[in-house]
DNA sequence: CTCCAATTGCGTCGCAATCGCAATAACGCC
DNA sequence: GGCGTTATTGCGATTGCGACGCAATTGGAG
């Protein structure tokens, strides 16, 4: 596996004529195997595992250029700090549980729909958008008279 | 227009138990005025042509504490800078032209039932959410051959 | 009018992200 | 494999938004 996501690596530069450099391998591989959504200086702790002289500010760089490039995507959720995941073939948009802060994703293709005719009917195209829904786990529905929650 | 705007102030902050002072009036009129979404540094811009006193820290602390009492919203778009609006009754979202920076509200029935339903099939109720729609004109559909554009 | 806590202005700090620059390292060419 | 060019990196400094500490000011209750 590490096999193929090197060769992914070294294809993805050549492609947009980057050099194949020790650090950029090194963030890739760990984006590549990343199916969270980590920040920029929780990337850069992954990384520094494997090699502790790569910069933050190299990080923020090739996080940027693979941004450009259309390789990944950056989310800014309520939290402010910016994240990161690979982009995926399907679009999908986010739930973020409130209490952990995991991220499930999702993808409502009847909300797509009704965004566009919104967009059209305002005499706009859509560019892009962002959606995410703020959530906590719902109360497990007691079987019968369950005692009143604190 | 100016005296019940300010009966409304005064009104607003005896019901929170704020004093009503010099830089609160001038604020809260200020945002109460807006109709767009305009953000702390074009707040305190306005403020300052009234009042040219009035901190920048203390349009920052006014805007928190308004934002605590459930009298104004606080967003956050793609570009990153924090933009306020006074909380009207019903709850909307936003299209936003990418040209322009201008911002178009609506509201889609449909679309909150979904997300609800969405929630709900992941086990989760919703605490809040986001949904901007980044746009671009349309471009205007000629009639009949009009000549190419630019 | 007095008094005191709430509020303000000012300067400073914190944090995420970016930048300038000298040192380093890819890689095309021989 | 060596060479030279130039993209890339690490480091430290900087930016920009927003928050904070504190002494000075000021609402407003009595
Ligand atoms: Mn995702
Ligand atoms: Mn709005
Ligand atoms: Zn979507
Ligand atoms: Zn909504």
């Amino acid at each position: 596996m590490t096999n193929s996501a090197n060769s992914d690596i070294a294809r993805l530069c050549k492609e947009h004529g980057l050099r194949l450099t020790g650090a950029r391998k090194i963030i890739m591989q760990v984006l590549l195997k990343s199916n969270d959504h980590p920040d920029a200086v929780e990337l850069h702790r992954r990384v520094s595992k494997i090699d502790s002289r790569v910069a933050i500010a190299t990080v923020y760089r090739t996080l940027n250029m693979l941004r450009d490039k259309g390789v990944l995507e950056r989310h800014t959720f309520a939290d402010g700090r910016a994240r990161y995941e690979t982009t995926d073939n399907e679009h999908h948009d986010h739930l973020i549980n409130v209490e952990t802060g995991d991220v499930v994703e999702f993808r409502s293709d009847e909300i797509e729909r009704l965004q566009e005719e919104i967009a059209r009917a305002h005499g706009f195209e859509i560019v892009n958008h962002r959606l995410e829904i703020y959530v906590r786990p719902l109360e497990k529905p007691q079987r019968r008279a369950g005692r009143a929650k604190a």
